[in-house]
DNA sequence: CCGCATCCTCATGGATACTG
DNA sequence: CAGTATCCATGAGGATGCGG
């Protein structure tokens, strides 16, 4: 129901936000036009997706239902398994820079902050934010907070950087958890290997 | 890496146990032997799989690599995702009773009961058992230890039964979890629609 | 036997052109 | 913009062969 190619990167990009066709198209390099339309009318099908008339862009827009929306958990896993692949960075890897709002979220869920706190990040031109408080990831996306202060650079590079820097704990408690490298870091660390991040 | 057609699958039973070649064979129904074999191999030289020695088989078995045994999560997180799927249970549908070992500990994840319990179930002649204790669920399967009070029946049969019975909460609060028809509908019943399993 | 490799057929996916 | 239609390439499915 959701294994057929594709149709997990669907989704994983209506977590993110519903999504006009032409955006998932972009959103997805590489996907074929007819798969993307045979995939959403499957997945619109299984109830998993449903098509709704949005009045601001006066166009349909594609959204999870709420069953949906419970892949969320599957979809993390998945990501903070791959967070390691990511961090090598091939160099015929494509990237969309909303796709740190998903790894975000995925490789900060069940930690938390004392002090509510905001990570930003701006890549490839464009910001994403993505909120922590005493009681866990909060807010998913919410780019006109985001601070002055951020990191900024070509992803694959980022990505490279982020490896192997200061723990996040001890990152999260300084309540300094805002606009510096650490941030990153703390977000793209693998976690596989070490539970509180990378240290060396 | 992990989504081509039966690489999650494969993994999923060797997430159960290593297995031989033949083993596989029988545990994917419908799969291909030149698919699993190009499965295991592609799996193999991404450092998910390997190839074991087995004194007591006297041959080759396929396990899962450090890195593949933490493909656990997301697999779980599918497993629960799905598990009203199962519910439904189509008529088409095969079944394995190895399965059983998978979707218990994926869905008794995060629970605990103050007694160590053993849950026990029978499927298709076969036995498996799955022990829970306070600090969760603790052994993967145990047919030994099997009590002599547990469900039997048609695998599909008892996933209908399961469905919106008792709260689960309350099963093992009563400590009573082992060899009742509530501790089957402690495992299947969908928790996406209730945290404290099916009511009705 | 078990553990694959080979072969053939057909369904699915990929790229591009096209249309309401 | 939001998809269809078309065509070719690739991968899947099923049977069978074959060496250890």
């Amino acid at each position: 129901m959701v294994g057929e190619r594709w149709s997990l990167l669907i989704i994983r990009e209506l977590l993110i936000r519903p999504a006009r066709y032409g955006e998932l198209l972009d959103s997805l390099p590489g996907v074929p036009t007819n798969l993307l339309a045979d995939r959403l009318r499957r997945l619109e099908a299984a109830g998993v997706v449903e098509r709704r008339y949005d009045a601001e862009v006066e166009g349909v827009v594609y959204g999870l239902t709420a069953w949906g929306l419970e892949l969320r958990e599957a979809v993390e896993a998945l990501v903070r398994w791959s967070s390691p692949l990511m961090l090598q960075g091939r160099g015929k890897d494509t990237f969309r820079r909303q796709w740190l709002v998903i790894a975000l979220r995925a490789l900060l869920r069940g930690r938390s902050s004392p002090k509510p706190v905001t990570v930003g990040l701006e890549v490839e031109g464009a910001s994403i934010a993505v909120s922590l408080d005493r009681s866990g990831v909060d807010v998913t996306e919410a780019a006109d907070r985001l601070p002055a202060a951020t990191l900024r650079g070509e992803p694959s590079e980022l990505l490279r950087l982020a490896a192997g820097l200061v723990p996040v704990d001890s990152v999260i408690d300084s309540g300094n958890l805002y606009g510096s490298r650490d941030i990153f870091a703390s977000v793209f660390a693998p976690q596989a290997t070490d539970k509180h991040g990378a240290s060396t």
